[in-house]
DNA sequence: GTTCCTTTGAAGATA
DNA sequence: TATCTTCAAAGGAAC
């Protein structure tokens, strides 16, 4: 994890960049002997990369050197080890403070309770929400105040801090989707026009449009203001979504919450829940809605109108296990390979839960519509080596958002999948996903690509892998063949 | 339709 | 404990 200690040595990685240095001169010499128009693209490509490693030293051009220096000392380990302490100390706060001065850390005094007596948001709470959503109406967290923002138009951002640097102590949960999303806000991101910590919504307007939620749902009442709310479910980051086949199965009371992009992250699923949930979980009754809309139809109990305070309780995981226990207690009367075969076929349709992303995920999430848009490549490797080598020119600050993220995503599924491990997604353990290849890259392997791989337009580093021939071809296309090795060139003319 | 590629980080597995 | 392996996202290309 970043430290902003300003020590002097940066272990940060940036030795990778000499290799884009030296590749990048070439490049330019490369360049120069190209069209106007292509020198152009690749100086619009190259400044991707470009723009924040000229700062960068380095001397190592090798792979092996290209790697970060041991993690024992590295300063993101030490970080998330400090990290990872501090948040034992916390004893399970999701946002409190760690102790790291000017780490720019969101914190949330109370999220047990965001609302205020007259049923708006607390200030904290909205300033974190727009932090992690912007597009959240948090300025309007309840009917109220969005009435009062819709006649008087005038936040009140003298309560709102800042972005960064909040630091609140106290308890939080997961019970911001109490808070709701604003139905007038734009939903749909702008490729060119991300905020920072965007990555996490991935909301579609339509999924949010006043019309969708089931008219139902509507009977959500605000215990404290009597005010009728949505029950909007928007604390959850987009990436613990429900699984398609679940929503789609049957409507249920928040199915009409589903990502954007339509792939689920975290779809719930009772094979997730590898041991009953732990009691010692603190989750309130939003959070049980929460956890309930994303459990699929079958664990939840038969009747779809949700309780105006509680809707399904965590419990209800508990309580579903049980009747599911209870349900095999009575399916023991039936014989015992249809209960073997039932068995079986529920595991298979066990969507997987995934693992929550790692800090570079997110950043790749946030800033993969902004390279393809200012470069042409489409090409996700090219794209993710760009996005590798940005990642490593970004500034600790910058990164120590995204691992601050990345944290709270950690916790968010630890909160969200109690009983998931990363090994329930291994090979085997996870039925439908296929075992991956293990790459045969060995370090130091002679590389022709490299000598001709001067990769004029990305600033790429050279490719490592030369087994397959084809590289170039996947890697540039036939449409930039002059940017292909020798070999390439050769095998493909 | 499935797998590969490519990146970093987290976490499990193994020696 | 250190090292290795797998998997997260993405989408075009290859098979």
């Amino acid at each position: 994890m970043p430290q902003l200690n300003g020590g002097g040595g940066d272990d940060l990685g940036a030795n990778d960049e000499m290799i884009s240095f030296k590749d990048e001169g070439e490049q330019e010499e490369k360049i120069s002997e190209n069209s106007s128009a292509e020198r152009d693209l690749a100086d619009v490509k190259s400044s991707l990369v470009n723009e924040s490693e000229t700062n960068q030293n380095s001397s190592s051009d090798s792979e092996a050197e290209r790697r970060p220096p041991p993690r024992s000392e590295s300063f993101r380990d030490k970080t998330r080890e400090s990290l990872e302490e501090a948040a034992k100390r916390q004893d399970g706060g999701l946002f409190k403070s760690p102790p790291y001065p000017g780490y720019p850390f969101i914190m949330i005094p109370d999220l047990t309770s965001p609302y205020l007596p007259n049923g708006s948001l607390s200030p904290t709470a909205r300033t974190y929400l727009q932090m992690k959503w912007p597009l959240l109406d948090v300025q309007a967290g309840s009917l109220q105040s969005r009435q009062a923002l819709k006649d008087a138009r005038s936040p009140s951002p003298a309560h709102i801090v800042g972005p960064f640097c909040l630091e609140f102590p106290g308890q939080a949960d997961l019970s911001l989707h109490q808070f709701h999303l604003s139905n007038k806000v734009p939903v749909v991101q702008h490729p060119h026009h991300v905020h920072p910590l965007t990555p996490l919504i991935t909301y579609s307007n339509e999924h949010f449009t006043p019309g969708n939620p089931p008219p139902h749902l509507q009977a959500d009442v605000d215990p404290k203001t009597g005010i009728p709310r949505p029950p909007h479910p928007s604390d959850i980051s987009p990436y613990y979504p429900l699984s398609p086949g679940t929503v789609g199965q049957i409507p249920h009371p928040l199915g009409w919450l589903v990502p954007q992009q339509g792939q689920p992250v975290y779809p719930i699923t009772t094979g997730g829940f590898r041991h009953p949930y732990p009691t010692a979980l603190t989750v309130n009754a939003s959070m049980s809605s929460l956890l309930s809309s994303r459990f699929p139809h079958h664990m939840v109990p038969p009747h779809h109108s949700l309780h105006t305070t509680g809707i399904p309780h965590p419990a209800i995981v508990t309580s579903n296990v049980k009747q599911e226990s209870s349900h095999s207690d009575i399916g023991s009367l039936n014989s015992s390979k249809h209960q073997d075969a039932k068995k079986e076929e529920e595991k298979k349709k066990q969507p997987h839960i995934k693992k929550p992303l790692n800090a570079f995920m997110l950043y790749m999430k946030e800033m993969r519509a902004k390279v393809v848009a200012e470069c042409t490549l489409k090409e996700s490797a090219a794209i993710n080596q760009i996005l590798g080598r940005r990642w490593h020119a970004l500034s600790r600050e910058e990164q120590a958002k995204y691992y601050e993220l990345a944290r709270k995503e950690r916790q968010l599924h630890m909160q969200l999948y109690p009983g998931w491990s990363a090994r329930d997604n291994y090979a085997g353990n996870y039925q439908g996903k296929k075992k991956k290849r293990k790459r045969e890259k060995q370090a130091g392997e002679g590389n022709e690509h490299r000598e001709y791989f001067p990769n004029p337009c990305l600033s790429l580093p050279p490719i490592t892998d030369l087994s397959a021939p084809k590289k170039c071809r996947a890697r540039f296309g036939l449409d930039q063949q002059n940017n292909w090795c020798g070999p390439c060139r050769f095998k493909y003319p």
